[in-house]
DNA sequence: CGTGTTGTTCAGTT
DNA sequence: TAACTGAACAACAC
């Protein structure tokens, strides 16, 4: 699941279940924590009480006093509030608060998983070299990133280090809006596409995170990524092809 | 038993 | 060097 939007979810569900808590412990499954162990975990956070948590593209970024909690969702990860929910199979990490109540990450495939810093050094190691969050970005700065960059728009999109946040659906929703070809190259883009691409990033970001998700909406290309099926837009057959390592859906007739 | 999957990383190639 | 490709990771569904 985890795109931008989905991220956003996750963190207000950290906010509700976990700010302003003081951890209590911290069990689980130890290879879900990546670079430090189960016990190191529980040590760094023992005492302390979360903050609010921030988010930079895909990483949800949480505080506890000097140090910080890193979570990536991978594929399938997301936060549970575990107060009286029953324990489930999937459950990898659980980090239970003083006076009750517990948050839990929750993953099928261990792709993601949670990592320790215990400062600003350490989180930009872990964090590796990311652009700036696809929901921060302003208009001026896109386009001043857009010249320099070579290659095909879905791929430049969905390079965390050039943007950080979006992913295969989304960057797929927001090409269809701007109506720009996912193989066409960024350089080629004029000023008022740039603008448009801008725009429709906003949007399907804003509105995708609103409901923590990215809606599979009938009018959103989003809700047609079946092969076969028609652009909810104008009715033209969708092409689907991998593109940039990815299954790809576009319309070849709004997206030229 | 194959194939495919909303994520990243790494080795190898263009 | 920048960017691309394919494999690997992990755990399922179909």
């Amino acid at each position: 699941m985890p795109e931008l939007p989905d991220v956003e979810g996750e963190r207000r569900t950290f906010a509700r279940v976990a700010s302003g808590r003081t951890v209590a412990s911290v069990t689980g499954d130890a290879t879900i924590v990546r670079n430090t162990s189960l016990q190191g975990l529980g040590r760094a956070l023992k005492g302390r009480r979360f903050g609010k948590p921030d988010r930079h593209g895909k990483w949800l970024l949480c505080p506890a006093g000097p140090n910080q909690v890193l979570f990536h969702f991978g594929m399938t990860g997301s936060l549970v509030d575990g107060a009286g929910a029953p324990p489930h199979h999937h459950d990898r990490l659980v980090v239970r608060f003083e006076g009750g109540g517990e948050l839990r990450y929750r993953a099928m495939r261990k792709l993601g998983g949670v990592w320790l810093a215990h400062d600003g050094r350490a989180r930009a190691r872990i964090l590796g070299d990311l652009g700036p969050d696809a929901m921060a970005l302003s208009e001026e700065e896109l386009d001043a990133m857009v010249g320099a960059r070579r290659g095909g728009s879905k791929a430049a999109l969905m390079d965390q280090g050039f943007i950080a946040g979006l992913g295969n659906l989304s960057c797929d929703e927001v090409l269809w809006r701007a109506g720009i070809s996912p193989r066409r190259p960024l350089s080629s883009l004029s000023r008022d596409d740039v603008a448009g691409l801008h725009r429709a990033m906003l949007r399907v970001l804003r509105d995708s995170a609103r409901v923590g998700r990215i809606p599979g909406r009938p009018s959103w290309l989003t809700g047609h990524r079946s092969p076969g099926e028609s652009c909810p837009a104008c009715g033209t057959r969708l092409e689907r092809a991998r593109v940039a390592g990815r299954t790809t859906y576009w319309c070849p007739g709004c997206q030229p």
